[in-house]
Formats: structure tokens, sequence, C-alpha cells
DNA sequence: AATTTTAACTAACATCTGTTAGTTTGTAGT
DNA sequence: ACTACAAACTAACAGATGTTAGTTAAAATT
């Protein structure tokens, strides 16, 4: 197996790096310092800069596509739907903070068709969240107050629960995620 | 008056390009070429690109302190003094929302004493945010949920307007405000 | 033991970046 | 007309940046 662990190793350091500074910000020498060895050894592993930040960020992206779809198939109610998405969203954050930090601030930074690929994905996110808010609020489920503005709340805060996780060492998982419930839906519903 | 005109215009450009691909990103040369001139020329009405970074972002840090100060000496309810913070946020997003988005995503890219500057009004701000909810929560005023995840909620919101105001042109300042307020405040009470 | 592969290295490159120095041009006040 | 100044310009710099080429030492495979 060609160094696919140092290759690893390089993309999460990587990410904890643009996490603190930025893509931009980072140059490979950084990188290549915080793991003790020169920038052009890294090429040994990876074929660009570029490609690291795509490795970080389309991954995540992938997975939140994912899990996204299968909440969209089920036939449960919007409320289960909308914890389904906070629980994904809590999963995620716990696990891989730093990627979700590029991913939300350095997405623009991806080429192209990545680039493109991304987007197109953010938009189909964004487009199924809409719809179980809307189906809640039209069953009667959530309170008829302004879609956008519940969308926009509920779902910034769980995009940047990543900004947050790290100084609270008290919350695990389950019970970040049954507080963001709380706060999030049963003080909208 | 020394160029002062032109300085506010550079001000204003760079904030746009820095919304757009960050501090680091943006070079001296994308800002001369926005405005139609050199590089060079922008030296002839600021001193360096920090400093760009710093006018930009410590006026407004400066504003939240002072209206945060003002409403932390105001003898209203807590529910009164969060409306005045959103209140707050929801201004300076419609008025500024280019030099919000540099606040929030290159803050760490100031250096030295501007740095702890700013995160030392940031400190003070989110304790005295933290202050006005504990209370809130104290006298009955608020539902008795983790405050943490509750200050968490409605500040990341509010951090984050200017990233959705923009799409929504349909919203003018006060119902946007209005429309902040009922799903934040009123969804939790 | 001989060979191949992995993963580090040094050296160098072309380009980009922030910034400075010195110069020119137009405009406003005398 | 003369002067002063604001604000643009050209040219250049020193250092940083992503990346490539070629080399070497150790480990894995044959």
């Amino acid at each position: 197996m060609k160094s696919l662990d140092r290759k690893t190793e390089i993309i999460t350091i990587a990410a904890k790096l643009f996490k603190e500074k930025g893509y931009s910000a980072v140059t490979m020498r950084d990188i290549a310092q915080a793991m003790d060895i020169k920038a052009a050894s890294l090429y040994n592993h990876i074929k660009s800069k570029q490609e690291i930040l795509v490795l970080i960020i389309i991954e995540i992206a992938e997975e939140f596509t994912k899990v996204m779809n299968e909440i969209m198939l089920s036939d449960e109610t919007c409320i289960q739907k909308i914890e389904k998405v906070i629980q994904l969203h809590v999963d995620i954050t716990v696990r891989d903070s730093d990627a979700l930090a590029s991913l939300n601030a350095d997405w623009m930074h991806l080429a192209d068709a990545e680039l493109a690929y991304f987007i197109k994905m953010r938009e189909e996110y964004e487009e199924n969240f809409r719809k179980i808010i809307m189906k809640g609020i039209a069953d009667g489920e959530l309170k008829k107050l302004n879609p956008e503005v519940i969308i926009f709340s509920i779902h910034t805060t769980l995009r940047t629960l990543y900004l947050w996780y790290g100084k609270k060492k008290s919350l695990n998982a389950s019970v970040l995620k049954s507080n963001m419930t709380q706060v999030l839906l049963h003080g909208i519903v």
C-alpha cells in the first residue's frame, strides 16, 4: 500500500493548519515543518496543495450529501428528519471538526470541476433542508414563522458548531445532540 | 483633507474582495485592479495591507463594544436587552456586511497589538452576552435550557447574518429584525 | 544477496507578493 | 504665470511560494 498512512497524515495536519490560518495563509513549508520534513518531500505523497484541499473538503461534502439523501428517502416525520440532520452535523463535528472548518471557510479556493461539484452538492443539501422545513410548516408540525429565517437560523448554527466544539469538552456527542435538539427544535415547535 | 475619500474607497473595495476570497488570497494588485490603478498607487493613501485590515475590523469591533456597553448599563429586562443586541447585529449587517465578513473570517490575520485588542473586545462582548442570558434564566424570563447552547445558537446566528443578507433582498432592516427576534427569542421564551 | 520501492533529502526554478524610490501629471490657490 | 500638492505612474527589490529534478538511504521484496 503506497504511503496511504502518510498521505492521511498530511491531510490531517493540513486541515488543522487550514483551520487556524485559512488555506491561502498556510504554505507547503508550514505543513512540512509541522511534520518535521521538507516541503518537497510532501510531493512524494500528494500531487499539489490544491489536491490536499480537495481531499479534505469533498469527502465530507459527499458524506453530508449521502446521509441527507437517506434522510429524505425515509418516511419519518419532519421533526424526526430534523433530528437526524442535527445528529449528522454533530457526528461529523465531533469526528472531524478541522475538515469542517476548511469546508466552511475555504471552499471557494477549490478550482473548476471540484468547485462546481461542491457548489452543486451544497445547493442540493440546502434545497433538501428547505423541503423538510416547508413540509413541517405545511403539516403543522412547525410554527408558521418566516421559513427562510428558520432555515438560516438552524442551518448556520449546525454549520458553525465546529467553532464551538472543543472549548466545551464536557459535552460528548450524545449530550451535545440532545442539547442542540432542545434549543433548535423544541424551542421552535 | 488629504485623500480621505480615496482611502475610504480602498477600504470599501478591499473589504468586498476580502469577503470573496479571504485576506491572504487578495493581493494589493487585486485591490488596485478593482480600482483601475496600479498597486503602488495605493500607498499614497494607506500605509500597508495590514492597515487596511485593521481599519476594516477595529472600527466595527469598537462599535459592537460601545453599543453592547450601553445595553449593559440600561435597566431593561433581559429580553429587551437581547432585542437590542439583535438590532445591533442587524443594523451593522445591513450597513456593512463586507466588513463584518472580514471581522468574522480574517481577524486572526491582525498582528500584535491590534490582535490582542480585538480578542479582548471579543471576550468582553461574549462575557456581556453571557451575563444577559444567565440573568434571563435566573429571573425566569428564559427557559432553563443549557445556557452555553442557547448562547452559542443565538450568537452564531447573529454573527453569520452577513452570509445570508443580500440573497434575501425582500427583507429590510426592520422586517429582518422582527423575524430574527421571533425565531431566536419567542421561539425560546 | 540482489533488486526494487518508499520516502526522505538538496538545489533550484519561475512566479508572485508587499513595498519602496523616484517621477510625472493634473488641479487648486496665490 | 507660479507654486504646491494630491495622486497617479514606472521600475525595481527582496523575500516568499508552489513545484520540479535529481539524489540518497533505508526498508521491503524477490
